[in-house]
DNA sequence: AAGATTATCTTGACGGCGTTCAGATTGGTG
DNA sequence: CACCAATCTGAACGCCGTCAAGATAATCTT
């Protein structure tokens, strides 16, 4: 009666809600946005949604299945802002750098989705699936296979590709710390901060060889 | 009467229990160890500390000063280990990759309180006060200068420092993996796939550079 | 030495959490 | 239309962090 259960819904609305499960995952995305993940709870997501909380374990697991739909959608818009950088890039075809601030951006401006989905992935000890396919992960080994166009041994492009990951997610939680404030200032903004921090990895690395 | 309170208790033993802050900071770096950082609850720490479940406000202001404390004796262990790193270098004055591998070899073997570590580093938006003594990070850079005995700039050993915190924190976040089981054996363990990345990230950095 | 003071710890309670289960409701199928 | 399976609700369990009130014990004052 009072409730008009015909409301055109996208275009599954498989059952009473239509698409829960979908309008949890964006659920927990905005709460993640206003409120930062410690609010992130399962009854906090089923009240945003209108729903009892029990009503999403019809739909995931546990809270660990939904969360990891977030993430998963996470590491989905990372390979996309990545692409992007990628076609994007203003150097001649493709700076590698523009890649690793990419990176880092999409990690300070999503900082809580990007915590979810590192979390997720620890837990898991594992990195996303997706990075098997063609997602971020070998975006940035086909970057780096680009510049190093004469041939590297697949050996040294596979450790490249994980020497330049963990500095761009090590870099991507570092990214807000206050001491790095003056730095930034210093040397013309963030962006420039992070390039300057790319560019020296190289020190690190050469003493590293000895 | 059935309670002997005059047990030779170390050396302060204010009041009743005898330094609970001491003994509860103890009951939940085991619990950590034992059970992982899902199962640190502060009721959990007071029950291995043999106290009430109140009992640990009246040395901490919540949960969050406790695991603060547990969190600085950790920081404070991670500078040891870096300094023996670096007193035992096996090359001529430490080699660089001797203290990353110190680094990650922490974090490897106590994850759980790693992980502590570094979450409370990120609710405050910082990096452990320690840093700016005589820590952590400040041997790095020492270590970076020695190095480079002709003259960095300022800024130069600034960023680097900054650069090989980024990538250390990244692989100790990763190492762990399980894709990366497979190039380490390549490799010849786990040491040597640590060296192989640090070593590879100058690739990364010179193509940042273009 | 005795009383007052202060720090410490316990008991009990509150609301919120993740999760489960029995039962109500509803969409799809024969 | 009757049935079935999928979906959702309501209530409950045990755990959590935290707080207020009271008991207990060490320290301080005199």
């Amino acid at each position: 009666m009072s409730t008009a259960p015909s409301e055109s819904r996208a275009e599954s609305r498989p059952y009473h809600h239509g698409d829960l499960s979908r309008a949890l995952v964006d659920a927990a995305r905005k709460i993640l946005e206003t409120d930062g993940p410690a609010a992130l709870s399962l009854r906090a997501v089923a009240r945003e949604a209108g729903v009892s909380p029990a009503a999403p374990y019809h739909h995931f697991k546990d809270k660990a299945e939904l969360l990891e739909a977030v993430a998963h959608e996470g590491w989905h818009e990372l390979d996309e802002a990545l692409a992007k950088a990628r076609a994007s890039a203003d150097g001649d075809h493709g700076r590698m750098s523009d890649l690793g601030v990419a990176y880092v951006c999409f990690a300070r401006d999503n900082p809580a989705l990007y915590r979810v989905m590192y979390d997720r992935s620890r837990d898991k000890d594992a990195l996303p699936d997706q990075m098997k396919e063609g997602g971020a992960y070998c975006q940035v080994r086909d970057t780096l296979a680009e510049h190093a166009d004469n041939g590297v041994a697949e050996i040294d492009l596979e450790l490249a590709t994980i020497a330049a990951w963990c500095a761009g997610h090590g870099l991507a939680e570092m990214i807000g710390f206050k001491q790095f404030a003056a730095l930034k200032t210093q040397l013309g903004g963030e962006e420039a901060f992070l390039r300057a921090v790319f560019e020296h990895l190289g020190m690190f690395a050469k003493f590293a060889r000895d």
